[in-house]
DNA sequence: TTGTCTCTACGAAGGAATTCGTATTGACAC
DNA sequence: GTGTCAATACGAATTCCTTCGTAGAGACAA
């Protein structure tokens, strides 16, 4: 059983986003939002899994489980991200940036909000 | 033999990373540049397969192999963030750069530079 | 030729991710 | 009690990643 900061997997990923959308859900719930890609058991399987590499909790106190994300997702993008500036870009922000625009065709408005938050963040500093 | 497009995994990551460094590279340079953290044979094997993958090409003309990556540092990097876009921030680069910023301590300087990039493409735009 | 290096090829082992089938258990109605 | 439904538990099969040991081929010196 080994504690802490593990990636999670594609698989364990989708499972997260679905928690993070409906808050904390059964196995069914789960199964049911993702659609007929995985089956009940699959889903379930991968529950207990992450269950026990503490990615979610279990609330086993009703026979039927609830199980609930145990990172908040903005704490796990920020995982993420960090993950990838390591790997890929050198610890670089600026550099991803950089592909974040080249790879999206980003509207006005998203680099109007991109501007925004750059500006609290120089404003702060400055 | 599968054709296209999968994302490079961490260890194949490392060494596209030394390849897009380096420019061609034999088995053994790959090796040493990347330390003691993997022995010859491991390094070989890896870009075995990603010959195999196509993530590389590979040079046979001479008795030692030179090895080169098959796509360029920039598509992989925006491949790789098209995929987390994907995968976490419903596509949303807004999203994406605002986790980049809280993720770093990003300096004055890298700001700046970042501002410039939005500059440069809102002003292409209006 | 024989020996020594350096290379590639190959395979095997271990671990993790993913899938799903089957067994078992609990709840509840009858 | 029995039957039925829905849930969890368990384990097997498959595939991929990663590592490394060992074998064999080529080059070259003595």
């Amino acid at each position: 059983m080994k504690a802490l900061r593990r990636k999670p997997t594609d698989a364990e990923l989708a499972i997260l986003r679905v928690l993070w959308a409906r808050g904390p859900s059964t196995v069914r719930q789960v199964a049911e939002e993702m659609g007929r890609e995985s089956s009940y058991t699959t889903v379930l399987k991968l529950l207990q899994i992450m269950t026990e590499k503490r990615l979610v909790r279990r609330d086993e106190s009703s026979r039927t489980h609830v199980y609930e994300a145990a990172s908040s997702q903005d704490q796990t993008e920020r995982q993420l991200v960090s993950d990838l500036l390591d790997r890929v870009f050198d610890g670089s922000a600026a550099k991803l940036v950089l592909q974040a625009l080249a790879a999206t065709k980003t509207t006005p408005e998203e680099l109007d909000e991109i501007k925004r938050l750059i500006a609290s963040r120089t404003g702060g500093a400055r």
